[in-house]
DNA sequence: AAGTGGTCTAGACCACGTC
DNA sequence: ACGTGGTCTAGACCACTTC
């Protein structure tokens, strides 16, 4: 199980002070932290010891530093959302954007699949979002989206839902989406694959199949992509 | 172009330093580094200087540090470099370890998309090293492998090659692999995949085009990959 | 006990952005 | 000129490993 520790390093403990503060939102997105002397001051430490949680919060990009002006909470703005968890691009090209076409939004029971994959109880229920996005004007990429209701409530009853949902999951529920994991194959093209992405059946599909985790490695949201595989890719880099 | 620094802090100098001679070979892989303090000493800085660089070191996986112990020279061994850049595994499962199958290796004039995408002269050599790999005795993926023959003398002589290709340039080159770039994306199998990977002619096809770098962002390596996408995927978590 | 990396402190100075 | 983050130092103590 869970190793005993015996040991906290006081940088830890700040750590988890600030973590606590920033999903409880004491700050707005884009609003700026105090000063590294005046937090270490009030949490009574040294400055040192605040710059090592804040440099690793900033690895974790949750927030942001400048020099010369202050530390900031990130924004999941939508370009910088984007940029960061879409992953399609032309072959040995730069980033493509998306451009939101249809969408349908909603609420009902989960499946069990759905409640096997998001850790929910038997009566649980899901907002589904199902949208369909185009690149250079063609229909590109249908995604299916699944997210816990109770964790995003009132959500359907938005008009649009904007192009990044993770921006709205921070700045509506306070939820930061900090990591996700993806699994990627190649599928051949259905009946629904053509009418709604206007691929020949039996062409090849990229579907990726993505679980999102909040900074409390909460899972917040199960994503089903499928893609046509003429001319894009899916991108990424290992280090 | 490249920005005029203008200024260089003390530790960016110091990191230039160790990489030169890890990079050089001033320490084998598995041997361990002097001190913080003799370090620090031998250059003339604080510890606090030399620590902030091994750190670095460290988290771009060159490095490894054990409390109480010291600084080791990252060793990419099989298991290791494995588990880090093979991203295939059962959907919602745990890796795989893929075993060697048939292999073959030549050397070739570079053909024009290979000059391309390595950064070649007109008159390059390369090794191609093309194989076949198993999951659970049956063939699963395919790759063809391509590397400028001048960074690798000799390669083509050897009887056969690991099971991972990044731990013998790091021990018999001195080239340390520290990021891959991949695209994928699905194809349907063509009769070359049916006989190699015994699929049908037509069914689903993820092909993996990965390009690795050295530490010193010398474009080390081409590799194709051909897998088949029944009961596997590419699976990836993004931070 | 000795040597290593890991944490923490206090203070100095530098580079950057704003006023 | 001032406040911010970024760098650098010197020194102390802690935790882990080995002898």
């Amino acid at each position: 199980m869970t190793e005993t520790p015996g040991y906290r390093p006081l940088y830890r403990q700040v750590y988890d002070i600030l973590v606590n503060r920033v999903v409880q939102g004491a700050w707005r997105p884009g609003e700026s932290l105090p000063s590294e002397q005046s937090l270490a001051k009030e949490l009574g430490v040294s400055q040192g010891t605040v710059r090592k949680v804040l440099d690793a919060l900033t690895a974790e990009k949750l927030l942001e530093r400048r020099q010369g002006k202050g530390t900031y909470i990130a924004e999941h703005t939508q370009e910088r959302a984007l940029f960061r968890f879409f992953k399609i691009s032309r072959p040995g090209g730069a980033r493509l954007k998306p451009e939101r076409t249809s969408e349908a939004v909603k609420v009902r029971a989960a499946r069990a699949a759905e409640r096997a994959k998001l850790d929910l109880d038997r009566d649980a229920r899901v907002v589904e979002i199902t949208r369909t996005r185009l690149i250079d004007g063609q229909p590109a990429l249908h995604e299916s989206i699944v997210v816990p209701a109770h964790i995003v409530p009132g959500i359907e009853k938005r008009a649009a839902m904007p192009n990044t949902l993770y921006s709205l999951y921070q700045t509506d529920y306070g939820i930061n989406i900090v990591a996700t994991h993806e699994e990627v194959h190649a599928e051949l093209a259905s009946a629904a694959d053509q009418r709604i992405l206007s691929v020949a059946v039996g062409s090849p599909i990229l579907v990726i199949d993505r679980l999102a985790l909040s900074l409390q490695e909460r899972k917040v949201e199960w994503r089903v992509s499928r893609v046509r595989s003429d001319g894009l890719v899916y991108a990424v880099t290992l280090t």
